[in-house]
RNA sequence: GGACGCGUAGCUCAGCUGGAUAGAGCAUCUGCCUUCUAAGCAGACGGUCACAGGUUCGAAUCCUGUCGCGUUCACCA
């Protein structure tokens, strides 16, 4: 368990010693009592052992004797060595809570006027392929920051970039046209994603058998690989394309068009939603007069032969090619251009999170240098949120060898088993055929979202199909059920009075478990420190659960004699399924009522 | 080779600004359904925190080095 309490339950604890002796309240140091002691509080006496020259046990004797006798809240203490255990008063319990039982979404910060606007890019795939697992962290991940960053207070829009040009669409063009028979997604039934993408491997297959051949014919395997006479069409094509030759450009469009319908449903099925679409079609051209704008104030040079550069050696990295010889872009012009453009569009913008996968960490750190030098003020508060690769038990995942994770038949595939699972252990004979179907879906979502989003964000995945589909432990489908599980029981409860605790005096170590879980739960992210982490609030909620299924099943609510603690704790569970419901909002999870 | 990241239980992962005997889940074993969802709870078993030094009252955590794995160092995107 992580506690800090020193940002929630000790200010008036510290104003004490800062008035007595000189020293601050960053020399005192609590935690939360490990289980084996007893106490509520822990007070480490070491770091105060600088101002104050004497034994621990002595330090820590004298404060529990001070704060008992001074302090409500402190009804007792043990000293074990240098740690001053505190024993805190129920009513400091039950304030705690009152405080955070009227606050609904306590600890977000509501935006406002005044908010400061960011933006979250993420998703940004190629227009030849579906998506793959790949994505769906990537998606998952970028959906839960821009959200968490709304709860902090944000105005937030959520954005990509479409990476809809180059010599990869090409291929799929020029396959389509050779060995598509006119196919389109209204003939064939496809998703649009699934076409493009079949005639994208359709081009690497007949790519291959034409090089096999030169090579028996007797080329070179390298010339055959630059010769292939399907290779040549397609980068004639992107000639044409670039040259904007109607034909082409047509034909372009109608495949981006198939494929954008396409990614809708995935990311409809998935979950996530943008606020703005940007298209590297429209943005490649427009770095090259960020250059020469850093041509003309020497913070770029040209060599010889033209091409335009940018020397970071004195920050460490090298130097960086931003503009071909023959004046062409390239990926760097491109996103400083992409940069701009966003800042036209939205001059208010503070600041960018990139969700970007961490091959491109070195891509980030220079780009982040160049707009730096370039002197953009919001240059300082762009964060590139990198990820580590998904693995499979198998290997690596290779989109042309066949080996990739379809992201739809991968969600498919989880609602049936979350169907057969719930069907084999009953309970849900009441709902129709509808609400199953929607519940299934929801309860797969949970699964897969909490699977990838629990583990920290910068480490690779291992994603074993079995264990994401797997309802028991530290998954979603038990942070969803214990959801469910509340609800049921608040509907069923029959309580008056809530809210109005003054009365209550005893509560139960499981009950303060709780409550300072709930108190926790709100310090879970900052911006400024781009210490946001979906991770981190995963395993906050599981916590929370953990520590309130444990009290649930040890208490009998409704058997419960005394109506005031009664109330207690059904609005104890009211605040925990809020929280739970906030926290799963914040992972992009849907909590049904029912399951 | 340079840069960056990772290395914690058999497996998958937590572990906040350094604090007490390193925590969960899965797997294995043992208990617990006449009251609100057993998709649960309680317990047992399981560790040289990759290795070696250093910093200090105290290191999984900070520093240095070594080893292992990965990524990256393209006029690809």
């Amino acid at each position: 368990m992580s506690i800090n309490y020193s940002k929630h339950f000790t200010p008036s604890l510290s104003r004490y010693f800062e008035e007595t002796h000189q020293v601050t309240i960053s020399d005192f140091e609590f935690q939360s009592t490990r289980k084996e002691f007893s106490g509520d509080l822990t007070l480490v006496v070491f770091p105060l052992l600088r101002q104050v020259k004497a034994r621990p046990e002595i330090v820590a004797e004298e404060i529990g004797n001070y704060l008992v006798s001074n302090l409500s809240i402190v009804e007792g203490f043990n000293v074990v060595k240098g740690f001053l255990n505190l024993v805190l008063s129920d009513l400091f319990y039950i304030n705690q809570f009152s405080e955070f039982y009227k606050i609904s979404e306590y600890g977000h910060t509501s935006v406002t006027d005044s908010s400061p606007t960011v933006m979250v890019e993420f998703s940004s795939p190629n227009t030849n392929k579906p998506l793959h697992l790949g994505h769906i962290r990537n998606n998952v991940l970028g959906y839960s920051v821009a959200k968490i960053l709304e709860a902090n207070g944000k105005r937030v829009i959520k954005t990509q970039i479409i990476n809809d040009r180059g010599i990869h669409i090409c291929k799929s063009m020029v396959a389509w046209e050779k060995f598509g028979n006119q196919e389109t997604p209204e003939s064939s039934g496809l998703k649009g994603d699934q076409l493009v993408g079949k005639y994208y491997v359709k081009f690497d297959k007949e790519y291959k058998k034409e090089v096999a051949s030169l090579v028996a014919d007797g080329q070179s395997d390298e010339e055959a690989k630059l010769n292939a006479p399907l290779l040549l069409e397609a980068q004639e094509m992107l000639r044409k394309w670039e040259a904007n030759d109607t034909t082409v450009v047509d034909l372009w469009e109608t495949m981006n068009q198939w494929v954008y319908k396409g990614f809708e449903v995935s990311y409809k099925n998935l979950g996530v939603s943008f606020d703005s679409y940007y298209y590297e079609s429209d943005t490649y051209l427009l770095g090259k007069d960020i250059i020469k704008k850093g041509l003309s104030n020497q913070i770029f040079y040209k060599k010889e032969d033209g091409s335009v550069w940018v020397d970071l050696t004195e920050e460490g990295l090298d130097e960086k090619l931003l503009l071909r010889a023959d004046g062409t872009s390239v990926y760097m012009t491109q996103d400083l251009g992409t940069a701009q453009k966003r800042l036209e569009d939205v001059p208010a913008l503070k600041g960018m999170v990139y969700t970007v996968g961490n091959e491109q960490d070195y891509h980030f750190k220079v780009l982040f240098l160049i707009l730096k030098k370039l002197g953009f003020d919001w240059a300082n508060s762009l964060y590139h949120l990198s990820y580590g690769m998904v693995d499979l038990p198998s290997g690596k995942m290779k989109s042309r060898e066949g080996t990739v994770v379809d992201a739809d038949d991968l969600i498919k595939d989880m609602v049936e088993q979350a169907r057969t699972i719930s069907e084999a252990v009953g309970k849900l004979d009441s709902l129709d055929d509808m609400e199953k179907d929607s519940l299934f879906e929801t309860i797969a979502l949970g699964a897969l979202k909490y699977y990838i989003l629990k583990v920290d964000p910068k480490k690779r995945i291992l994603f074993d199909p079995e264990a994401s589909i797997d309802f028991n432990g530290n998954t979603g489908p038990f942070i969803q059920y214990t959801h469910a599980r509340i609800k049921t029981l608040i509907q069923r409860a029959d309580f008056q009075n809530i809210g109005n605790f003054d009365t209550l005096s005893i509560l139960d170590q499981k009950e303060r478990e709780v409550i300072k879980q709930l108190g926790n739960y709100p310090e879970v992210v900052t911006l400024a420190g781009a210490q946001y982490s979906p991770a981190l609030i995963a395993n906050y909620i599981y916590d929370l659960v953990k520590s309130y299924n444990t009290f649930y099943q040890n208490v009998s609510v409704l058997g419960s004699d005394n109506l005031v603690q009664k109330n207690f704790r059904i609005a104890l569970s009211q605040k925990v399924a809020e929280v739970i419901y906030n926290g799963c909002g914040l992972l992009g999870i849907n909590v049904p009522n029912r399951m």
